[in-house]
DNA sequence: AAGCCGTGGTA
DNA sequence: TTACCAAGGCT
């Protein structure tokens, strides 16, 4: 390791990196980089957008079934969009399968196929904002960019002690990250950091007998490093109040919409429903209905979003399938297929308990969430 | 530039 | 139970 182009602090971090790394399954790790291997910028790509305010965990399965399925970027980008959201359909905030879409059109025709190997470039791109494209760049290509995530904001507000709070902290910090970010392996760098905020420097109880800064990290020596970083207070979620109707011809398929293309589930697939509504008292009754039908309260939803609270009352009821321009009538056995997002998962369980017969849709935690 | 945008795991 | 929050981006 060259002195002059690798601090001491981030030589030591690597040297913990070597260690302690995870093994992922979109990561080359230091030992196959050392035989020659290579990062694939889709794998990079398609991991980096995944993992975006979501947890490694509920990623992997969706980056290999999207991998098995799309195996290029190219073929991404000639896989209808439908599809495309179909199979992200569970892994929430949908605006990213709409730029993953239209991001991977932008390669394959406007880069031949390749993505851009420069932070400035990637940038450019759907879907890719300033950690995405410093992310890319340093682990895919090798570039010197300032990664900062999440898991870096809480390493470098401890190993500082940051004293202002978030995000009006966040160039401050940018800057602490350039300056550790070392000439040689930024991305392996990023990665480290990333992996000591994900298992050492945790949010809660961080681990820092373990860590390889415990000998630097100023909110150690002076104060309690879990107050790092200070976050600006943030807001309650508001109640909203709605109703769903599940109808279900005798033929057994289940009458579904399309939502708008932006907005909240935008894109994704619906069962009618009425306008969630801060409402208390209204708006949960049959009358709303999307047609008139022997209409039967079979149950309530709650579904927690980002920025509020759903209390989404069930109907389901048993009608001759009628021609509806708004809409399609699809075999109950034919659900998996759908860009069905979770919130109306669960509304058709509630109305069709065998609707998701074998997946998640009944597992305790499920049930305790709808009566 | 502050609000919008999902979901599931954890303590 | 409730609260927090995870490899953020877009408008």
């Amino acid at each position: 390791m060259d002195a002059k182009t690798t601090n001491p602090l981030a030589a030591h971090l690597l040297g913990w990196y070597d260690r302690h790394h995870r093994d992922l399954p979109w990561r080359v790790g230091p030992a196959m980089q050392q035989a020659g291997q290579r990062a694939n910028p889709y794998h990079v790509w398609l991991s980096e957008v995944m993992l975006q305010q979501t947890t490694v965990q509920a990623v992997k399965p969706y980056f290999q079934k999207f991998l098995v399925t799309w195996p290029t970027v190219v073929d991404l980008a000639a896989a209808p969009v439908e599809d495309v959201m179909a199979a992200w359909a569970g892994l929430g905030y949908y605006a990213r399968a709409r730029n993953l879409k239209r991001c991977a059109e932008a390669v394959a025709n406007d880069h031949g196929g390749l993505f851009p190997d420069t932070e400035e470039g990637l940038r450019t791109l759907p879907g890719i904002g300033d950690y995405t494209a410093a992310a890319i760049a340093a682990i895919a290509f090798d570039r010197p960019a300032a990664v900062m995530d999440g898991n870096v904001e809480r390493v470098i507000s401890r190993l500082y002690a940051i004293s202002s709070p978030l995000p009006a902290s966040k160039p401050i910090m940018k800057g602490k990250v350039r300056e550790l970010t070392p000439i040689e392996r930024p991305g392996d760098f990023a990665q480290a950091m990333m992996d000591l905020g994900a298992t050492i420097c945790t949010p809660k109880r961080p681990a820092c007998a373990l860590c390889p800064f415990n000998g630097h990290c100023l909110a150690l020596r002076e104060f309690d490093p879990e107050n790092f970083p200070l976050k600006a207070p943030k807001k309650q979620k508001p109640l909203r109040q709605g109703a769903a109707f599940v109808a279900v011809s005798p033929e057994g398929e289940i009458f579904l919409r399309r939502r708008p293309a932006s907005g909240l589930l935008g894109g994704m697939t619906e069962v009618p429903n009425t306008a969630w509504t801060a409402r208390q008292d209204g708006g949960t009754t049959a009358d709303h209905a999307p047609f008139s039908a022997d209409w039967q309260s079979c149950g309530t939803v709650i579904h927690v979003f980002t920025h509020f609270e759903l209390r989404l009352t069930v109907f389901r009821a048993v009608t001759a399938r009628s021609s509806d321009a708004s809409g399609w009538w699809e075999p109950v056995d034919h659900l998996e297929a759908q860009a069905l997002p979770t919130v109306m998962k669960k509304a058709i369980s509630v109305a069709i308990p065998t609707a998701f017969n074998g997946a998640d849709m009944n597992s305790p935690a499920m049930k305790r969430k709808s009566r």
